[in-house]
Parts: C-alpha cells; sequence; structure tokens
DNA sequence: GCGCGTTACTAACGCGAGTTAGTCGCTTCT
DNA sequence: AGAAGCGACTAACTCGCGTTAGTAACGCGC
C-alpha cells in the first residue's frame, strides 16, 4: 500500500477517485501520485468491486449460433465498437457467446460479474432475457424484439432498404427482384422487405409477391434463390439482395444464366462487407455502420448505467455506395 | 444469505464450492442446494474475487488495428472458440482490443482483473507484452514472436503452404507464383513463403525471386500484385496465394487478363473464408482451424492457470480443400 | 469418568478497497 | 478567552465471500 510512501490509507483512496471535494492539500496530492507511480500501485479490481458496488464491466451477449457469428463479416467491427465506446466510459467489456438454446446468462448479471447486458441477436423466444428485463436489470438490446421493454439499438434496416431500391427506381427500373437476407421470421429481414415495399409503393409501383424470394444467410441461398427468380420472373431488370453474401450468391447465378451485370440486371446489396468493393462487378450496396452500431449499444448502456436518460429506441442511418453493381433501365417496360 | 433458510453460513459456502472435504452430511447438503435455489442465491462475483484471490476471468488482448479486425473474417469464430474452452474451465473472457500504438493493457492483470491473457497478434515491438512476460504473468501468443519466452499457439503456416504447393505440383504445374497475404515483416507471410520454397525445394524445382510478389490483407492488393505478376512472369501456369481475400482480387486480375482459372491458371488460397466455396470458380484453399485456433489458445492458458504442464510452442495442422479453381497443368514446360 | 478420535458444523479473520464519522490543529468571531 | 468554524487528514466500519482454527456432541475403549 502506498500508504507508506506517503502518509495515510483513505487519502490514497480519494486521491486515485479524484475526489477533489475531499480537500486534500496540492502537496500531498502530489506526494501520493508520485508514490503510487514508484511503487507501480494498482488498485485491485476486485476489491474495488466489491466496496464499490459495481463491476465496472459490461457484458456482451452473443445470441447467435456459432455458424452464424463465423458467417458474420460485420461482428468483429461491431465489438471493437462496442468496447473502445465501453472503455472511454470506464468499462470493461465482457463477452458471453451463447448459442440460441444454451440459456443461462443471467448469471453474469445476478452474480454482479458484469453492471449491464448488451444482447446482440435476441430472439423473441427468449424467456431468461424477458425475466431479466422485467426485473429491472440494465439491458440495451442490438436488435429488434418489439415486445421486450428494453432500449434497443439497431440500424435502420426499413429505411436502407427503401433506399436500395429507390435507387434501383431512379434508374428507371421498374420490375424489380427482392431476395431476402434471411427468413422473414428475422426482423431484420422483414424489415427490410417493409423498406422494398416502401419504395415501390412511393413510386406506385404494384407490388407483386412472385418477385420476393427468402435467402438464408449464405451466398448457396443467394444462388439458388436468384435462379429461381430468374426462372419465375424473366422480365425482372433490377434486383435488391438484402445481404451481401447473399448477394454474391445471385451474382455467380446471373452469370450462369448468361445475363450481364449491371447490363441485363442491376443488382444491389446491403450490408457493404469489406469485400462486396471487390466484386465482380463491384457491388453497389447500402453500407452498415458496424463500428457506429457496437459504439451506440455501448453509448447507450453506458448511459443507463450512469443514471443518464436513454432513449427507448436508436435507429443508426444506413448510406447507399453506388458502385458499378447498378446502371440504367435499358428496357422501359413499365415507362409513362 | 442462504443461511437463514438452512442453518450456517460457513457451510452455505462449502456446499457451494463443492468442498466434499469438509464432511458436511447429506441432509444439510441437500436443505442448502434447495434454499439457496428457493431464494435465488447468487455468489457475488467480486466478493468471490476478492477472498478467492482469482478473477476467473481472462483477458483476450486484439493487437490488430482496427482495420484488420475489421478485415479478419475469421476473428469471430477464434473468439468464439476462446470462449467457449474458457467456459468450460470455469473462466469468463474479457476482450481488450488495443491499436497497435495504444498500450497499456498490462493495467487488466497488474490489477488483477484477470488471471492471464491471450495476445493476438502480438507484434516484435511490444515491449510492454514483454516485460509482463518477463515478471512471470500467464500469458498465452496467439500467433508467433520467437524471442518472447512465452507459450504460443497457432497454426502452422508452414506445413499449410507447403501442403498447397504441393498440391500444385502434383497437378503437374512447374513454373508458379506466390503472393504474399501481408508484407514479409508479418511472421506468418514469412512462414507461408516458407512453405512455399520447401514444396518447391522437395520438389527440385529452381527457386525464383522474380515469382514472389507481396500482397497486403485486402483484395486491391492481390489485384496488383497478380496484374504484376502476369506482366513480368508469363510462363506462370499456376499461383499459391496466402490469404483468399488477397486471392479474391487476383482471381479478377486474371480474368482481366483474358486467362481462364483454372484452365490457364490455377490458383490456391489461404484460410478457407466462408465465401471461398463460392468464389468463381470454388477456391481451393487451406482450411485455417479458427475456433480450434482459438480453442487451443483458451485451453492452453486454463492449463496454465490451474498448473498443468503446458507446451511451449502448439501448432494445429491445417487441411488443403481442393475444389475448382486448380486443375492439372497443360502446357508442361518443365515436364521430365 | 476420563481421554481420544470422529463427525458436523461455526466463529472469526482477512482479502483490498470505498466511505462515514470523526479528530486534530489552527484561525476567526464575539 | 472560549466557542465556533474550517482545512487536512485518518480510524474504523463495510462489502460478501473463502478459509483456518476451533468447538460441541457423540461414541468408544479402558
Amino acid at each position: 500500500m502506498a500508504a507508506r510512501a506517503g502518509v495515510s490509507r483513505t487519502t490514497v483512496s480519494f486521491v486515485l477517485n479524484a475526489r477533489t471535494d475531499a480537500g486534500i492539500s496540492p502537496g500531498t496530492w502530489r506526494r501520493i501520485e508520485e508514490a503510487a507511480r514508484e511503487l507501480g500501485y494498482h488498485p485491485h479490481g476486485a476489491a474495488r468491486a466489491l466496496a464499490g458496488g459495481a463491476s465496472h464491466t459490461i457484458g456482451l451477449v452473443l445470441r447467435q449460433s456459432a455458424e452464424q457469428v463465423a458467417a458474420d463479416a460485420l461482428l468483429a467491427e461491431t465489438l471493437w465498437g462496442v468496447a473502445s465506446e465501453a472503455r472511454t466510459g470506464g468499462y470493461r467489456v465482457l463477452v458471453e457467446p451463447l448459442s440460441p438454446n444454451d440459456g443461462r446468462y443471467s448469471e453474469l448479471l445476478v452474480s454482479q460479474r458484469v453492471d449491464g447486458l448488451i444482447v446482440s441477436g435476441p430472439r423473441v423466444d427468449d424467456e431468461e432475457l424477458a425475466a431479466l428485463v422485467a426485473d429491472g436489470f440494465p439491458i440495451i438490446l442490438q436488435g429488434s424484439l418489439p415486445d421486450v421493454p428494453a432500449p434497443s439499438v439497431d440500424i435502420d434496416n426499413r429505411a436502407g432498404a427503401r433506399t436500395a431500391v429507390e435507387h434501383l427506381i431512379g434508374l428507371g427500373h421498374r420490375r424489380i427482384g427482392c431476395i431476402t437476407n434471411a427468413p422473414l421470421a428475422y426482423t431484420a429481414a422483414a424489415d427490410r422487405v417493409a423498406g422494398y415495399r416502401d419504395a415501390l409503393a412511393k413510386a406506385e409501383i404494384g407490388f407483386d409477391a412472385g418477385l420476393i424470394v427468402e435467402g438464408a444467410f449464405d451466398a448457396a441461398s443467394g444462388h439458388a434463390a436468384m435462379t429461381s427468380l430468374l426462372a419465375e420472373a424473366k422480365d425482372v431488370t433490377a434486383v435488391f439482395v438484402a445481404s451481401d453474401i447473399v448477394a454474391f450468391g445471385a451474382l455467380r447465378a446471373i452469370r450462369e444464366a448468361g445475363r450481364r451485370v449491371p447490363t441485363d440486371i442491376s443488382v444491389v446489396g446491403f450490408d457493404d462487407i469489406p469485400l462486396a468493393r471487390h466484386f465482380d462487378p463491384p457491388l453497389t450496396t447500402i453500407r452498415l455502420p458496424a463500428n457506429a452500431l457496437g459504439a451506440a449499444a455501448g453509448r447507450a448502456l453506458v448511459d443507463r448505467l450512469a443514471g443518464r436518460p436513454t432513449s427507448e429506441r436508436t435507429l443508426l442511418p444506413t448510406e447507399l455506395i453506388v458502385r458499378e453493381s447498378t446502371a440504367a433501365c435499358r428496357n422501359r417496360t413499365g415507362g409513362p
């Protein structure tokens, strides 16, 4: 204990916690700081947590399956955002990857190892989560979950999808297909389809359910979806694929069908994964601000823990990145 | 405290820590377990850490820059491996992303918030790391760092590269180019080049420094490297690209040059990122066991913390995944 | 009836901080 | 001169648990 090199012990605590209200003379203050440095003194985390009643740690629960995590090109970036924001707020991040039916993360909270939780990819049937939220634990949802009364942070999937499709419409396309990023049970997938429909409605283009095909996370599903779409709706001149990875498979299907992108068919993706700019052709897509998403979740939790007001729902804006997979429609079947 | 519902307090501690040596009668044991369940009792993590002298938490330090993290398709999977292995050992994982010149992770260890550290992507000039290791802290390196006397876990880059090139040689190729995954200052890049040379040497193919071009993490660098290689060495019939992402750019360069894969040029990648099987053509590559890598690092640290013997250096085997980007050489210039 | 060994527990200390309620010495007011 | 006030600290309590040493009850042998 640095008390030796200086004077007391309580005083050390005051200095290290920057308690300016406790009237410590500048001389003593400096003396203690120096002693602490010389002795390489560092307060013991656990003791501090015990005495202070706060662990200064937040938990990040990954509710995706191992396969989904492996396939998620943006997860690491999101984690980075959470962690850096947490750090500026004086918190550390404990990561708890938990496959869907693999319960029991409440222990983290209940044992006071973390002060709050960010739950990424929450599922509707998560009873444990609902119970925790009902008990008033500080929890931030990263993703959408309508029925759970906890603050959530997400990107604006609907607006993003709408922007993507409006871009297509602006290029003169009228028959626009849509391949989802995941089964529609996933809210993110449903929201993106909603955005697609918004854009069509605004442009007064009739909605055709036959133009929507479900994808499922990976490129193989995109390939299958696109193949079926090309077969079913031959007059499609553009496709909105709600995931770059799925779009990658779709591009291949188009190539295999002997059509060209963007000459014959325009394609817009979603996510802007690092590889998207290198697709053939470079993919026009909607940038998902992964880092900012993590940071927003981190900030929301830190704010909440500090007792500051938190908005119930934060929707992050996306950005249209125009590259070379989209071009003006050449055969305007639906023109005025 | 559950003492109320049962009898004592020390006894509760014994039961919850499964101290069978302390002679607790089966009746009392059961009574306490029930009471704990009914009261929803959970020991306080910080108190436990303070009293027990161990935080039961390990730190995972990410020493890559934010950009590298974002571009690393396998990082999340590795993290998953670390975390799941840690959990089976009774540990939690604290993640500390730290850009290269952004020091000060020793605080984690020194303040006892973690019992040990896994350092991913260590750099040679990391003085803090060297000091920590010298002080005897439990640290596992994930990656290679010859001069630091800490146990390390890595994949066998050299053997993997060798396997890749041997596959090419087996197909009859003799003029084989090599594009690195990163600048040669990175040991992983140097190791993979070493594996490339091993394979050539074994097959008694002369080494030509002109066939090696440096890539740098992303597809753009692969594109540039391949373009220059095609221009400089027109007789190359195969290329070993030490990273799938870089290979993606290389494939595009080959296409742009009017050559076909694998008809004119065979390509082998490295990493087996999820998208590799969907490349055009599906990429033959070396699978990097990301999950296993994380798990091995986690296990090594847990073992070390438990006082069990740990091997100084663990090299995980890779696996050749043959897909459609490689084919037999057609113009055997160097044949017997 | 006493010593001795078991069995089944419990009182009390200590981990290393944060925090409350003082204490001490010195001015300033009345 | 005595009370009150203030600046600069510190003794001692608290957090919730692990752990060591110790105790009470009970049986057993002689």
